[in-house]
DNA sequence: CGGAATCCGAGCAGATACTG
DNA sequence: CAGTATCTGCTCGGATTCCG
């Protein structure tokens, strides 16, 4: 089913709230770090620089309602909970890095052009 | 723990600050609203079902400041002001329309995680 | 018509403390 | 270690009003 056929699907709600999970601030770090391997709580929250551990409780409670990591549990003391990419955490992890491409790309361009609306608009 | 430090951490800010914008609410309505051509600011408030004008003002305002439209007065009565968008912001509309792929084609794969999370946890 | 300024309520994010 | 519970502040976003 292609897109681009009708101008205004009826599933716009739905990938407009893809799209804001997509920009949230915490989940794309914690899948970013999910994408080199498994993860334990404390390890994401190490690796995730200033997330808090509530913040990162419900980024994973999220991701993980949609399907895009997987928490697994060994029953040992300490307890240890690992968290996994899904293949559809995978696919939406790379379809990501081409809009962070893009990002990286565009960066410097967007931000000449700030300097100059800042410029005349002093 | 310094972001700096990381592989690729340099422009990790700037990336996820666009990240953001792209996840906003209004930014990618109003960016779709004008892929099909120059709109007004009336024009485009009516297009974007439910956005109030103090959202659409700021909108397009942090979108012409990023330089992804431009902002075109011609003075007359009444004052009319168009607003189109840049080679820059067709560029991201193009990127965006790639996620937008994305979230549509697994749009329903999601739900239907979320479904079974929900009854797995009622 | 195309905004700017102000006020205000709701919801989200952080810090802290506690639990299995 | 891996969370949950609670409290609080603070930003976001809507409604309203006013201006050129």
């Amino acid at each position: 089913m292609d897109v681009t056929a009708r101008p205004e699907g009826a599933d716009c709600r739905g990938v407009s709230e893809i799209l804001s999970r997509v920009g949230d601030k915490w989940t794309i770090q914690v899948v970013v770090a999910l994408r080199l391997g498994a993860r334990r709580f404390n390890g994401l929250k190490r690796e995730v620089g200033g997330i808090s551990q509530q913040m990162l409780t419900r980024t994973l409670k999220v991701l993980e309602r949609d399907g895009m990591i997987a928490r697994t549990v060994h029953p040992s003391t300490p307890p240890q909970v690992e968290y996994t990419l899904t293949p559809l955490g995978h696919s939406l992890s790379e379809t990501v890095r081409q809009l962070a491409d893009w990002a990286a790309e565009n960066r410097q361009n967007i931000e000449d052009h700030r300097l100059r609306y800042d410029a005349d608009h002093a």
